[in-house]
DNA sequence: AATACGGGGAG
DNA sequence: CTCCCAGTATT
């Protein structure tokens, strides 16, 4: 039913200071606003990042909230925010901190990359002082167009319209648009936004999408955008968006070796982008073609160690890899770790609660 | 525009 | 099982 607007030729996705020229834009846009601000001022959710003053909110804990929560859920979000703010209370002691402190924070979170790189915008903040704009915001390694809006809008008060995955399915209802392009998304946010309330908007809109505009069964019933909705209108609400396609999972065998005990083993810190700067038991993923027992003996033979017999056999899904993993014993004369000290994935804790359990399988 | 990057919740 | 989650960096 609607046509989506025409992108500006130069510009860039996800950058859209400016808003796209939208056509005869359909709904009466106060009303809409006075509607979602409304139900978000009754029924909004209180959140440990959301203390202070609307528009002027402490920039430390929403910046940190804004990096847990990106492809995080609220609720498991929330443990880590707690957890990540008794560790380093200031941007001075995150910036003070080893990396591995901060990883250790982080454990089990995914995406450590997020860990990384917020750390490393700590140092530079610690010396630069907190970014002042947008702009300044986007700077920072590890903050993007998401981020870079949630953070100025909510302690800046400045008027950037986030676009996450609920404004996307918002918006999407709303217009009733089945594919919306990330621009898309961004030129109708930029309309919507109230510029009065920006901090505000923002949260109501990511609100709705988290706990009425749900991805599987909206609650259209209860919904205050329900008058002007698209999709409500058609009756299918759930089509909207259509499912994004997703590559299949390849399955990646590995074998990982224990040596020492479940509690003080041989650890390697992994390097590059997957669980980078975690430890973990060393570990080969197999060749192809190739059998455990070999890709075993090629793995002791780095480690200058001899191999034992299998101690076990586990699955892992990640986003894109179903990791099968074949774990044995080793000895070798080399420098052990208290695992509980380490940063580990929950692959290698997976792979130590099934050392410290060897009767099942 | 596609892909890599974790882990878990909900249906 | 499938789909998704307050996305970003890299190609």
């Amino acid at each position: 039913m609607v046509s989506a607007a025409p992108v500006a030729a130069r510009q860039a996705p996800y950058t859209a200071a400016v808003t796209p020229p939208v056509p005869a834009f359909p709904f009466p846009l106060p009303a809409l606003r006075a509607a979602l601000l409304a139900w978000f001022d009754r029924t909004g959710r209180a959140l440990p990042w959301r203390a202070g003053r609307e528009g002027a909110r402490d920039p430390y804990r929403v910046w940190v909230a804004e990096i847990l929560l990106q492809q995080t859920q609220v609720v498991r979000g929330q443990v880590y925010y707690d957890r990540f703010l008794t560790a380093f209370p200031t941007v001075q002691a995150l910036a003070a901190a080893p990396q591995e402190a901060v990883l250790k924070a982080w454990e089990g979170c995914g995406y450590y990359a997020r860990a990384r790189n917020l750390h490393r915008a700590a140092q530079q903040v610690a010396r630069n002082g907190f970014p002042d704009s947008y702009d300044g915001w986007l700077a920072l390694p590890g903050v993007g167009p998401y981020t870079a809006a949630a953070v100025s809008s909510l302690a800046l008060n400045e008027a950037r319209a986030v676009n996450d995955g609920n404004v996307r399915r918002v918006l999407a209802r709303l217009h009733g648009e089945a594919r919306p392009s990330p621009a898309w998304v961004q030129g109708r946010a930029d309309t919507l936004l109230d510029p009065q309330r920006p901090g505000a908007w923002n949260e109501a809109v990511m609100d709705l999408g988290a706990t009425v505009c749900t991805p599987a069964a909206p609650r259209c019933e209860v919904c205050p955008l329900r008058p002007w909705c698209a999709a409500s209108a058609s009756g299918t609400p759930a089509a909207y968006p259509a499912p994004k396609v997703r590559a299949p999972v390849p399955d990646v065998p590995v074998v990982a070796v224990l040596i020492g005990t479940p509690q003080q083993a041989v650890l390697e810190r992994r390097t590059g982008t997957l669980l980078g700067g975690l430890m973990g038991l060393p570990a080969e993923p197999l060749a192809a073609g190739e059998v455990p027992h070999d890709a075993l003996r090629r793995l002791c033979a780095r480690l200058n160690a001899r191999p034992g017999p299998p101690l076990g056999r586990l699955t892992h899904v990640m986003t894109h890899r179903r990791i099968t993993l074949h774990l044995y014993a080793g000895q070798a004369d080399l420098p052990r770790q208290t695992v509980t000290d380490a940063a580990l994935s929950r692959l290698d804790q997976k792979a130590l609660a099934l050392a410290a359990q060897p009767t099942l399988l």
